[in-house]
DNA sequence: CCTCATATACTCAAGTCGAGTATATGATAG
DNA sequence: CTATCATATACTCGACTTGAGTATATGAGG
């Protein structure tokens, strides 16, 4: 996780606005004061696009939104946190899901919000991976390309137009503005914030900084939750804002871009890269998966020295052809190293030219 | 976080028991089928000890028992979990917290439980850490060596007595068990499991995985919370049980394994030692507080050379005399390493002799 | 001023890593 | 049927990192 968390020190952050009245009848069975949302951001990749399961809101006014699967904890019905969420994930989409973690639980009042629903106060985020075999059958929603909320994270064809035609000018001038805010003790200057977030000024782009950049964006009023919430948007600048990336329900596109961080960051100490891929693959399939989830261009033979070194993957025998060149030998995930390494995983870094 | 989540892949764990009927009415405010607990491991170094703060319950039966200071989360009162959570350990402690982290959410039915007492059905778990100075003006609760809770984690004198003499035999023992379970479907096999926990058989002790090891102590029953969440001991042993590690409420022995682990995990890769530091320090003391959290025995003139060279600390121009020995250049945390590069931290690796 | 204990500087070999060149081999066009 | 292509795989090499050690510096205390 990598929050604001090392910058924020704070003394204390904002006991003064106690009572502002939110009691809220809801209609769940049982339900009252607090109520707890299980989401799941269920990530596969196909055909080299890393995807992410969606369902669609057609009761909404205009066009629908996207929101991830999601359901009320109740504590009855369920023993675990976990099988909660798997079996309300099944329900509305009739995927059994395999590999899941939780990623965090976010609680800001005011980040729920939707307007005119019922009010989810404590929402719980899960990243669960899959296949793409397993991913076929849906019996609800669909799969829709990460980068599709998340256009500044595609790094896939260089670096993305939208940073320094749309993004970073309005940073900028965010930056400038004065700060009215009294909370944090010891602040990060915005520009600084803007800085390292957005890899700036000569500063390297770090992939797994998904969720900070998205909570500066927010905090900047430039993404369409900000502005449903009830934040100002990054004022001074005039005519309708352009849309960065599509909006999600709830607090819902916070929780994927934690997902996405998440899953960037730990294939690199763990072997999870492998609960989305199929049995048998070539290491060049390996790599392109890899790339999808990390944003692209790694050295192809150090890769293979990488993961084979590292004993994270076994010989089948056979080998595919029909790859447009020499045929390539198949492997399989080696389980063992499970039992080896204390740490395995990919440990790639993007390749600097 | 390094739980049995890569093993877990579980089909489906558990929707069969469905309605064992818990309803509970409880008399806070406005609660009811749901309470959130915010719970907090806070986290200091006093003398090269590392100490967590507990507050003792003293209308137990016998004794007392500790826990880690709590409360329920209202989000009427709160606009955030973090700011719950602080304004309750003020209240409980009279201690203002920094460094504030969220954890976990644990939310297992039974792993709450207190003979007779309410049920707090989902904790969410934070570690704050603190510095020595700000850690002494306290109105309850008391400084305790973490390790009392977890002696088998403590390698400050070799590798501790209890490990060969009392854990290893018992849980040789129960990995020899057959298994009656039907959860997992691809299910680690309880010998790999124990090896890989505590690197028995050549494997190396991965200092992070505190709280794997507890787990599997729990699961294995040897620990007191086990036996009274009403699990069965690691049956065929017979004769009273040593204590592992004194017990605390409800699950808070779980939260503090989660945030030993973390801490061990965190500051390899964020500089929040100094989150434990007084402003200065000299290079050894800092040596000293890091071998308190991570566990003893790193190499001395490496490990300045590392501090350095990662522009984590610079030097304030004055020195420590009375070191008993050469005077000791004083430093200080260099705030800029945080705009500057994207993950600074104490990268230490102990020392394999 | 000698000895002690610690602080600090420097050395060196082994391992890791980025980046490249060279070779192998099935598919396909002519 | 062979030249060409595209990819797979093997090997190389210098730069940097890292573990582990030796050497030197300096205040305190007798």
């Amino acid at each position: 996780m990598v929050t604001d968390a090392n910058f924020k020190r704070r003394v204390h952050d904002g006991e003064s606005n106690a009572a502002e009245e939110t009691h809220h009848t809801v209609s769940r069975s049982e339900t009252a004061g607090v109520e707890i949302g299980l989401n799941a951001a269920i990530v596969a990749v196909i055909d080299d696009e890393p995807v992410v399961l969606v369902i669609r809101n057609e009761a909404e006014p205009v066009g629908g939104i996207d929101g991830l699967p999601f359901g009320p904890f109740s504590p009855v019905a369920h023993r675990t946190l976990e099988s909660g969420l798997r079996s309300w994930v099944e329900e509305q989409t009739g995927l059994g899901l395999g590999y899941v973690e939780q990623l965090y639980t976010f609680g800001d009042r005011g980040r729920h919000a939707e307007p005119g629903d019922s009010m989810h106060v404590v929402s719980i985020g899960y990243l669960a991976l899959t296949e793409t075999g397993h991913a076929r059958d849906l019996a609800h929603g669909s799969w829709r390309s990460w980068y599709q909320y998340f256009p500044w994270e595609d790094w896939r064809k260089g670096r993305p137009e939208i940073l320094s035609a749309e993004i970073e000018p309005r940073l900028k001038e965010w930056a400038q503005q004065p700060v009215s805010r009294s909370a944090p003790a010891r602040p990060v200057p915005r520009e600084d914030r803007v800085r390292i977030c957005f890899g700036l000024d000569g500063g390297a782009w770090d992939e797994e900084k998904v969720l900070d950049r998205f909570e500066l964006l927010y905090d900047a009023g430039l993404v369409e939750e900000a502005r449903r919430d009830g934040r100002e948007s990054a004022s001074g600048w005039s005519g309708p804002l352009p849309r960065f990336g599509a909006p999600m329900r709830f607090d819902h596109r916070r929780i994927l871009a934690t997902a996405i961080g998440r899953v960037r960051a730990k294939i690199k100490y763990r072997p999870v890269i492998f609960e989305l891929m199929p049995d048998d693959f070539t290491l060049f399939e390996l790599q392109k998966t890899v790339e999808a989830i990390l944003g692209p261009h790694l050295h192809k033979q150090n890769f293979r020295r990488l993961v084979e070194s590292a004993g994270l993957v076994e010989p089948t025998g056979e080998v595919k052809t029909q790859t447009g060149g020499r045929p390539a030998k198949l492997f399989r995930f080696r389980r063992e190293v499970l039992l080896e390494r204390p740490a395995p995983g990919v440990r790639v870094k993007p390749i600097r030219s």
